[in-house]
Formats: structure tokens, sequence, C-alpha cells
DNA sequence: GGCTTAAGTAACCACGCGGTTACTCCTGAC
DNA sequence: GTCAGGAGTAACCGCGTGGTTACTTAAGCC
């Protein structure tokens, strides 16, 4: 699609008309925004200005800073389970399978850390946004019934313990990594070292699979 | 120490003067409102409302809304360091030490939510409050250099394996029941069920202390 | 070419915000 | 008894907020 031509405001760009790009534009403004802020200190004004797109328009594609803000949810949704739907689990055996799974959940915390902060958000919010959406059933990973199957299979091979609850098993998948990495800060600063650093992310990367592994040992 | 006697004013309370208890109640109203709304979504006018106390004393007596927050934050730290002041572990077998402070710190989230969301707040801002108090020492948990001496006796034991970093489980234990309560509303819509039913926190209270216990087998 | 719809703009509004000013008066110390 | 300091009050200020109004104009369709 050609950007149409048009005389130039004083100091502004040509205005230009592009649905699809605005939106992506507001979208992208508006993570940047809620992440660094939160929901109540993020400012509607300040998401326009980032954009550079005029404020009406957020109003226009969103409704309110409420709507605004759900949509950020479902995009932020969409990446990780697009993310996991890359995974390809199922040919590989179970450990080396869930190995693998937990090893992405980590990766993917420390290369997305606006997921963690938005979910916070959302969380002291007591979820209110998310149970609005109408979007939910693709928010439920199928990694939940991907790793019960291995879970199975595993237990049948031998090489896995048979009592494991595959929801507890996946929620604590992702807690070892998420709170790692989204308190990282006051860690530490409590405990006076960068647990930031590649050695220090390598070694609880390591440590999460020992723990996760070690517990499914029969 | 009496109430001083004084005319009441029209449409208010006789004012009295006890700057300790005008503190006190500065800070549960802040915890409060911050633990509701975050920081910025927090409001110094809502606080003084909440504690029904002038707007004025919160500037007198803590700067300004970061300081007050700082408040906060390092009365919350204080919280949880007296209850595990409480925890007498070093008499104790190491495995039903441990298992003792596992559910110990899952308990303590449950029942202080204000705790972990006021974490988060302050790792969204990236700790900049904590970094500039004087109090971080007494932040630091003496249950790190506890939890060490027991992980060394039980490998002495040969109760526990032996190649255990006390700060990394210090640091999962905390990951597993945070996690946990901290996203129960977006893992309960998600999930479509109420993961936070006594019989559901009991799952995983139960949970948890196998995945650390299992985990120490040697 | 004209018409309709929607993308986009600029300015506006009422209100709440964080913080301040200017004061009163309680209380403790000398 | 007096005085100084601090607890406490009421009103205020400049600014930013979420959201709205009233418009222009690009672009697609008939």
């Amino acid at each position: 699609m050609h950007a149409p031509v048009r005389q130039a405001k004083a100091k502004s760009r040509p205005a230009q008309r592009d649905a699809e790009r605005s939106r992506a534009a507001i979208l992208a403004a508006a993570t940047a925004e809620f992440t660094a802020h939160g929901f109540g200190g993020a400012s509607v004004n300040e998401v326009a200005a980032r954009a550079a797109i005029n404020k009406r328009m957020i109003y226009h594609y969103y409704g309110n800073k409420e709507g605004l803000f759900l949509a950020v949810l479902e995009e932020t949704y969409a990446r990780i389970r697009s993310a996991e739907s890359e995974l390809c689990l199922a040919h590989l055996a179970p450990p080396e399978a869930v190995r693998r799974l937990v090893l992405f959940t980590f990766d993917y915390f420390v290369k997305n850390p606006e997921f963690l902060t938005l979910l916070n958000t959302e969380n002291m919010l007591h979820a209110r946004h998310l149970k609005r959406s109408e979007q939910i059933q693709e928010m439920h990973s199928p990694l939940v019934g991907t790793l019960a199957e291995l879970l199975k299979r595993g237990a049948a091979d031998g090489v896995f313990r048979e009592d494991v609850d595959p929801v507890q098993l996946y929620i604590s998948i992702a807690a070892l990594g998420f709170f790692y990495m989204a308190n990282n800060p006051t860690l530490s600063t409590i405990f006076g070292r960068n647990l930031a650093t590649p050695e220090a992310l390598e070694t609880r990367r390591e440590h999460i699979a020992s723990v996760i592994m070690d517990y499914l040992r029969p």
C-alpha cells in the first residue's frame, strides 16, 4: 500500500490513513506505557504521544482506557500462545520434552519482561479486564494438555512418577521463572548482587530444570 | 495516655494530638490504597480520607508520595521478618525444618496478600524506593543463613542431596507460593475454576512441599 | 463525479492530582 | 506562666487527567 501524497503541515508530518498501522502503533505504545507505569499511572495522553497519533483515535478504536488495556492484554497472551505453538514436543521423549518446555518458559520470561509486569498489573486489578474478554479460550494454554500426555507417557515408560497433577506442574514451571524475573529488582537489592547477569540467569535456568526434573523422578 | 478534651467542631470530631497514632493510621490507609491501586493509581487525597487525617500531615511525616510508599514497604518487610523470627527451626531435624519453612512461607502469602501486590508494584518501579532505603540490611532475611545450615546438616545426615544453593532454593520456595497467590485471579479466569478455595490452597500447599522435598532427596 | 464512511485533527472540559501556604492551637519544657 | 515547636486544619495552586466536541478530509464505492 503506497503512502498517499499530501502537503505537509507546519511542524507535522503529512496525515496518512492506515487503520491497521495506527492500531498497531497505539498497541505498541500502550504496551510500553502500561508496562512502565501500571494501569492507574499510565496516561492516555502519553500513549498518544508515544504512538504519534491523535488521542481521539485511541477512543475511536478502543473505547476507553479500560478497553485499551484489555486489547494490550489480549495481544500479550496471543504472543505467548503463538510462541508456545512453535514448540514441537509430541515427538520427543517425555523427559526431553518436559525439559524443553521448562527452558522455553524461562527463556520467554527473560525475553518478554513486559508480559510479567502486565500480568501483575491485571492481577492487582483482580483480572477485571480478562474476565470481560471474549478471547479467554484462546488464552488457555494447550500446553497443559500436552503436558498431561507427556506425564502419562513418562509414567508408562517408568521415567516419571505417577501422581503428578499437570495443572499444578504447569503452574510451578511458570512460577519458578516468573517470580525470579518479575522480582529481580527487589531480590537483587536485598541480596546485594545483580541477579540478572547472563551467568545468574543461566544458573537460575538450570536450577529450575533441576527442580522440575528431580520432582518428576520416579 | 488520656484523650484531651476539646470542643467539637461542626461536622468534625475533636482534633486530637497523637503523632504515633496518626502515623500508624496513615500507614494502614496507605497500605490499603497502594495495594488496591498501585503507586501511580493511588491518591494521597484518598489516603488522607481513609486515615481520617489531614493531608498536610502526610507531607509533614513522610515528605511526599514516594516517601510514603517507602515507609509502607519498610513496614511490610518488617512484618514478614518479624513473623520469620518466630519460626524456631534450629532444633528440628533438617527435613522437618525445611518442610516447616516451606509451609510457613506459603501460609504467610495466603494471609498477607498485600505483601505480594506491594512487592510487584515496587518491582515494576525497578525497586527505586528500596534502593533508597536505609533499612535494606533489616530486609535481608536471616532465613537464608538458616537454610544454608539446614542443607549442610541434612547433607551430612544423608537425607539431603549435597549440591543445593541455599539462595536458589530460598527463591524457589518463595516463587512456588508467590506466583500462585499473586496470579490467582488470572489463573482462575483462564483455567475457568477458582484456585483460591480452601481445598485448592491445601492442594497447592502440599504440592509445593512435595516439589521442594523431592528436589532435596539424595 | 458525488456521496458516505471512517481516519484523523485541534481544542476543549470538569475534575482530581501532588504538593504548598498560612494559619491555629496543643503540649511539653524551662 | 510563657514560649517554642510541632500536631493539626482549611483552602489553595498549577498542572495533567480521561474523555468529548466539532470539525476536516482521505478514500472507497456506486
